[in-house]
DNA sequence: GCGCTTGACAATGCATACATTAACCAATAC
DNA sequence: GTATTGGTTAATGTATGCATTGTCAAGCGC
């Protein structure tokens, strides 16, 4: 991997994301610049840029004299989160197929279907997981528009952690494969309305079964 | 004013970005470190940090050894920038409608109603585009979705400058302020999907009033 | 004249030092 | 027991120092 010319300010982004989304850090945890720089094995410096960046990007918190405290996502937070992502994977949906895509640059998406399908076979929620993120990032990536893309990808991040819990609870998703093979039917007719009336609805489904559960559940955070 | 109590951080945000919004820190320049840091009377590690907040916002980029330098944004740029806030505005419209809202909350609405109503009689633009964000502001405010509002608010001042170039160059903005009011009412009566059409369309007939004013006049960038 | 190499310079990335000040705790007053 | 005050401590905000390294340009070969 090439870490080698990464900035210690990325590295500690990149490290302290992942201890987050793995729930290294727990939500609710507070670390001081000082306790992390040790932990990295970094000066406080890129380490207090880091923290910055990470709460630029809705994952923390920072407190003057607490450190940085790693936020909870509460079942409203994840509300606030899907209807973000609903209406601009909705919109991106509509955008895509409105410029009606030559077909080899839909071989993203298209194969995020096969191997969705494939996971879905073996009941492999990981797996499925995955090719279901790669299936929505192939889509605002195709859509054309970078903020979208943008805004998207920090707003999933935040939901990571909650639909990690959530996708062992929910049932197996064989809706969700046949909503994407729609859309992505949708789109190779240049269906632009279409398109996003399916997208929309596949994400308010998506969004209400989470919440059902989280709360079913009892989380009110995560 | 209460400078009293803000970082030096804080300072070279808010100073920057006063400078940047009001084009004294020219769209494509360079800055370095160094220069900025000279220019506000501080060391290198506030403005550095200001840097990076800045970048987060969209409004500058940050490139070693060539300092941060200043976005231009271009026609390409405002059609991303007014997609997004399209859907999300016509979201918080929805939102706020659905939840019908008791009436003395609407007020900050209605006094920006008011105010530009004043501003168009007196074709006073400055102050209508004032009470025109004020609108806007409020009605992603009272929504309640606190991510949106704040991704609204980043790419609203992503927008600042192509705004104010275009303000004296349009039509009258009477057809604005017809459909603040339908919005407004639409909004009362609890008419959620209404006031969603309502305010999408107001934003999408701005933003090709706006697109239309920007190539027409040579504005490839601002 | 054009492109490549080389070297000096200077902007940066990071570490560290230091003054400030908020948080915490103990002791006191009520 | 509770509230208030004052002192101590340590986390931060900011400044500064220094090694690294990308940039730029002059000079060289072609």
């Amino acid at each position: 991997m090439g870490t080698r010319h990464m900035s210690q300010t990325e590295r500690a982004v990149t490290e302290l994301k992942r201890k987050i989304m793995s729930n290294e850090l727990a939500p609710g945890s507070n670390h001081l610049e000082g306790e992390l720089a040790a932990l990295l094995g970094l000066s406080r410096t890129p380490v207090r840029e880091a923290m910055l960046m990470l709460e630029a990007h809705g994952l923390v918190e920072v407190r003057p004299r607490h450190g940085m405290r790693v936020l909870p996502i509460s079942a409203a937070d994840m509300e606030e989160i899907y209807q973000i992502l609903t209406e601009l994977e909705s919109l991106a949906a509509y955008d895509l197929a409105a410029r009606r895509p030559a077909i080899e640059e839909l071989a993203p998406m298209r194969q995020a279907v096969d191997d969705m399908e494939v996971a879905l076979g073996s009941d492999d929620r990981v797996a499925w997981a995955e090719a279901d993120n790669h299936f929505h990032e192939a889509l605002v990536d195709l859509a054309g528009n970078r903020r979208l893309k943008s805004i998207v990808s920090t707003y999933s991040d935040q939901a990571h952690r909650a639909r990690m819990i959530t996708l062992h609870m929910r049932p197996k998703p064989s809706k969700s494969n046949e909503d994407h093979r729609a859309l992505l039917k949708a789109i190779e007719a240049g269906d632009a309305e279409t398109a996003r009336q399916i997208h929309r609805n596949h994400r308010l489904r998506a969004k209400g079964l989470m919440l059902d559960l989280l709360r079913k559940h009892g989380f009110f955070h995560v």
